[in-house]
DNA sequence: CTTATTACCGACCGGTCGGTAGGTAATTAG
DNA sequence: CTAATTACCTACCGACCGGTCGGTAATAAG
């Protein structure tokens, strides 16, 4: 049963998110009112408080609304039978660069970073429902290739610190520096992605 | 000439920004009000502004404030005559790991991020005048250990993504999620520190 | 001792904040 | 057809925002 209405209030809150995310992404979580988001969402102020009970719950719903997607892009390469743990990992490797800088949930690090005081729960649902699943999907990749012994066995928080070190903040640093009309040159994300895919490969070998 | 009212000009100007970067690394830059930092630094916000010619002026200050300390500590290593290449290359990893987690201006990032968009002028000065003469000091170790035959020849910005990645990353990690009770557990700097330097060391090889 | 300057303050400004009360047109249920 | 519900609106609230005003006590200069 998908009657107008209840449609038309999907619609809404469907834009309300991705309207609202734009906005935290570019002005921060506090720089951002809700007059501000509602005239980007094409409607009132107190429509929003109809959809939302409050800027936080607001704001909840858009670190969430991505994860999903997110992951989905990672356990799809996981269960693929057909690739061996080294094309695995260079997929999930190139999955992990793309979610992390281009997707909106990727780049909301620095916005937990703001809030995470404010609002501990964001974070660590942020943390158990995000974070930890991308790590846990890659280690599963790393741990297949040691059962089959083409790789080497590594400590698991150094490889992480490795592995999404340089993405998050090469994603960070691109928001950062956002503004510079040279941000490809300075932050090439291709060049970049392909020199750490291999010393990783290299640390497994 | 040091007169009372210069010296306690300077000691108000001090105070101000120690708190008021305080405040900003805990509640970001829009969420944090002057009347908040007039009462931080036990002053009347009329007196702000008699110091500061508004609130990006004093962001500038809190952001400035600390270039000069984090680099020292690097020019230092870089400079001691005694040391072999590859020490130097250790102090200098163990002395970005202190200065972009411990130190204010090293964890100011996120903040960077949130307000990159409004002021870029804040953001050109912070990758001009920290993060460049950062990178400039560290590949100086690694061209003088080159020249000397002991390090191996590397890319450039391969290096510094590799190297500078696990450490911003790690820093905003512990500022996103440092609420958390078991932060260290989670995110354990010398642990990690030593098996990121160990790899630096290796691809240098 | 007089005068100017300095570092600071209380009181206030127009504007915006997050949030709400009450109403209305359109859809749905009975 | 009627009554209820839904999705949305206009108009407004007190609190707080960044910033400014006209002073004032303490110091420094002459």
């Amino acid at each position: 049963m998908l009657s107008a209405e209840e449609k038309s209030k999907a619609d809404s809150r469907e834009r309300i998110i991705t309207a609202t995310t734009d906005l935290f992404l570019e002005k921060g979580f506090a720089g951002t009112s809700m007059s501000t988001i509602a005239k980007a969402s094409d409607m009132t102020k107190a429509s929003l408080y109809y959809h939302f009970s409050g800027k936080e719950d607001l704001f909840i719903a858009c670190v969430t609304h991505g994860y999903a997607a997110a992951l989905d892009a990672l356990t799809v390469i996981t269960a693929n039978a057909s690739l061996t743990a080294e094309q695995k990992l260079r997929a999930a490797i190139d999955a992990l660069y793309e979610t992390t800088i281009t997707s909106p949930v990727g780049r909301m690090s620095p916005l937990i970073a703001e809030v995470s005081r404010a609002f501990p729960k964001v974070a660590r649902s942020f943390h158990t429902e995000y974070i930890e699943p991308q790590r846990a999907a890659l280690w599963q990749i790393v741990e297949e290739g040691v059962a089959q012994g083409v790789f080497a066995r590594v400590d698991q928080n150094q490889f992480f610190h490795l592995a999404f070190g340089p993405i998050v903040t090469l994603s960070l640093s691109r928001e950062m520096f956002a503004t510079f009309d040279d941000l490809d040159t300075h932050f090439p994300v291709d060049d970049l992605r392909h020199g750490h895919t291999e010393v990783l490969i290299g640390m497994l070998r």
